[in-house]
DNA sequence: TAGCAATCGGATAGACCTATCCGATTCTAG
DNA sequence: CTAGAATCGGATAGGTCTATCCGATTGCTA
């Protein structure tokens, strides 16, 4: 659509010639489905096959994986930040908080590079970012709702949703398609422990920052990763 | 310690010369440090570097770098298999099941490697799986007996052991040093969620023979990994 | 339609990985 | 003390990856 027109992440840049934008887009395509089905470590040759064009022609438009990842994921996390929207529209804050939880957490397994995007964070992506940060102030106003109404219990902190994930993306990552819905097991208990009234204390959420750093650590560039591979 | 002996993983050998039986245990011992600070996926290469011996020297006693992590792995599957028995011997069930949990994700927070190595099943390492079994074996009958007291859910089943492991790891590896503590939290909200009585159903656990399948996906082999790179 | 810049993509660089080869060294049996 | 075999370790093979180079091609403009 719209053949020629400046892309929105780079208002500067003068259109791209016809060919260069619909390649930009089968690129962006591709890239979807291939880092859906195998992570973020999916390598860019994987990448350039299944859109059919050259390797040099992704590293053209998308200097870096990041900004690769960054341009794949950025829909993705608008699907997100709606997600907590909805939330926040629920009459019913617990019902709200419970269901952004399951959906985000679904959106998790639906996509294996999306499982780890949740878990890192990526500076130069400005618009990814602030999508995120929109997400989570949303999630924290819920919080509060949801702690008012007594169901959610009050020493929940606005970071456990980032452990969640964290521990989401473990599950699902470890047990891969052999046990595609492990996860909903471990996402169902961890709902039933935020429930009021606590049954006991909890030791302190980690520092802000230092979440942040944890968070901040990865990056999709790096030659080698750290988990068993997944695809085979 | 007597210098020559017969390997215990390997009976039928022949002792090894002196110089060789040395390398070894230097290989091992520099191994552990090294898969613990930088999990699994570290090099042959720095595990070399640290032993201080040559690349060769490792695949001469290691023909495969699967075989390195099974015999590093073996002992502190030992202790895994310890702390099994020590739950046992807890005349509270339940508290020995809680403390079971507490010092088993702590093994995995200690140690990168391990982290992974609990989530993985390695079936060339006959001795260390025989010890994961037999622990596995010894968690059931505590399963029982904790639930006989009525303070564990009826509906807790021994898979959802794994399953926090891999929780477990996924808080682990995504935080790393910048956050060594998340894992305590989210470790102490799954133990809440496992008191009876349940707030609620749960999904259905994975198949048996599902998530065997999803532990044996993973190789520590493989050219590449998974996860976003904790060493830098 | 001619010219030219933008774009294309295969080859290649350079880094890292697991694993093997082979000449040099070291231990040990006689 | 002297073979001779076991062991050592640097170099290398062959694979992956991200990223770049550069001659061939394509789209756009005058």
């Amino acid at each position: 659509m719209n053949p020629g027109a400046q892309h929105p992440d780079d208002p500067a840049s003068q259109p791209l010639r016809s060919d260069a934008e619909r390649n930009r887009e089968r690129i962006i395509a591709a890239a979807r489905r291939v880092f859906a089905r195998d992570g973020l470590n999916a390598s860019m040759a994987s990448v350039a096959r299944e859109a059919g064009v050259g390797i040099a022609t992704i590293f053209r438009r998308f200097p870096t994986k990041e900004e690769l990842v960054a341009a794949v994921f950025a829909d993705r996390m608008d699907s997100y930040a709606d997600a907590v929207a909805v939330a926040l529209d629920d009459p019913d804050p617990w019902h709200g908080f419970v269901g952004y939880i399951e959906t985000a957490c679904a959106m998790q397994a639906a996509d294996y590079g999306f499982a780890d995007v949740l878990t890192m964070t990526f500076p130069t992506a400005k618009a990814m970012e602030e999508r995120r940060n929109e997400a989570y102030e949303g999630m924290v106003e819920l919080i509060d709702r949801a702690k008012a109404t007594g169901r959610l219990r009050e020493d929940f902190d606005p970071s456990d949703l980032v452990l969640i994930h964290m521990a989401n993306a473990g599950v699902i990552n470890a047990t891969g398609d052999a046990a595609p819905d492990a996860w909903r097991r471990v996402v169902a208990l961890m709902i039933q422990s935020f429930e009021a009234p606590a049954r006991g204390p909890l030791p302190a959420s980690p520092e802000h920052a230092a979440l942040y750093k944890a968070m901040l650590r990865a990056s999709p560039a790096g030659p080698a990763a750290a988990e068993p591979d997944r695809s085979n």
